[in-house]
DNA sequence: TGCAAAGTTATAACAATTACAATTTATATC
DNA sequence: GATATAAATTGTAATTGTTATAACTTTGCA
């Protein structure tokens, strides 16, 4: 798994060409997103850039998180009741997991056919796939 | 679709042999859920019983909906970010349909296979599969 | 009948998110 | 390049769904 590097410049391109203007801190948060791999929520994200953006404000990340994700360059992942993650939108179709030991939330493949069941008559735009249990990591630990 | 009956003594029943003492707020919330296809809200509820229960509280709506889902006797339905919806728990496993027009939740069928690209070593005990889109209902009203 | 445990209730607290108004920053026009 | 206008950011306050607390009530059992 190497991670890509999405430059400023990258980003704020992608910003532009999506109708977003490509602020010193949406660019920040949507950097924030597109490199880690932890789905980060509005305060994680808040958290992590504070100290570089001291006069960052949390409703700036909110306000960002939903602009970037009207402009389809991030998605929300809703498998924490009571708080919103969220993940880079430029992946293919995958679904995700959350460990109920350590909280953190993986990427997974999407089951094939995922939609093989929908009732006729129903127009699906969005499918999200979320699974719950115990990470290796986690699993090691408690038999240990 | 035919909607079975549950009998105020077979909830109890029920409870009963779940572990959950069947008080009269237990009953009445239980069998909202069971006798509704709407997956409930802890507020919609709450806005059905009170007409009958006028000293029911919402907080006892709450308490009592986690206690009969720690039972396994009511499930979580987790599609409608910021509200809680409820489904009974007895069912054979399916995935979940919101409409963005009209709101409400349908059941689906459950992909077959949905946890074929687990990643290995994860251990999973719960898959949850959640659609969005428009019924065939709001389709109607939309085309004409 | 009386006691202890559990359940219900009303109120207050909480946490995540959104609304609002003022300030700041950026864009477009002259 | 200066200025008007629009948009973004910020801090504060409000809102909403849910949970904690403590008093009261009911239930089950000796």
């Amino acid at each position: 798994m190497q991670s890509i590097t999405y430059t400023e410049s990258r980003l704020a391109e992608m910003m532009h060409s999506a109708g977003v203007r490509p602020t010193l801190q949406r660019i920040a948060i949507m950097s924030c997103v597109y490199h880690s791999t932890k789905h980060p929520s509005a305060d994680d994200i808040y958290t992590e850039l504070s100290p570089e953006y001291p006069s960052l404000s949390l409703t700036t990340v909110y306000n960002s998180l939903r602009a970037l994700t009207a402009a389809g360059l991030l998605r929300t992942v809703d498998i924490d009741s009571g708080n919103m993650h969220y993940d880079m939108a430029l992946q293919t179709p995958h679904s995700h997991f959350m460990c109920r030991g350590c909280g953190r939330i993986f990427d997974m493949e999407m089951p094939s056919d995922v939609c093989g069941g929908a009732t006729p008559g129903f127009v699906i735009d969005c499918v999200d796939v979320y699974y719950k249990g115990i990470c290796p990591q986690c699993a090691n630990i408690q038999n240990n």
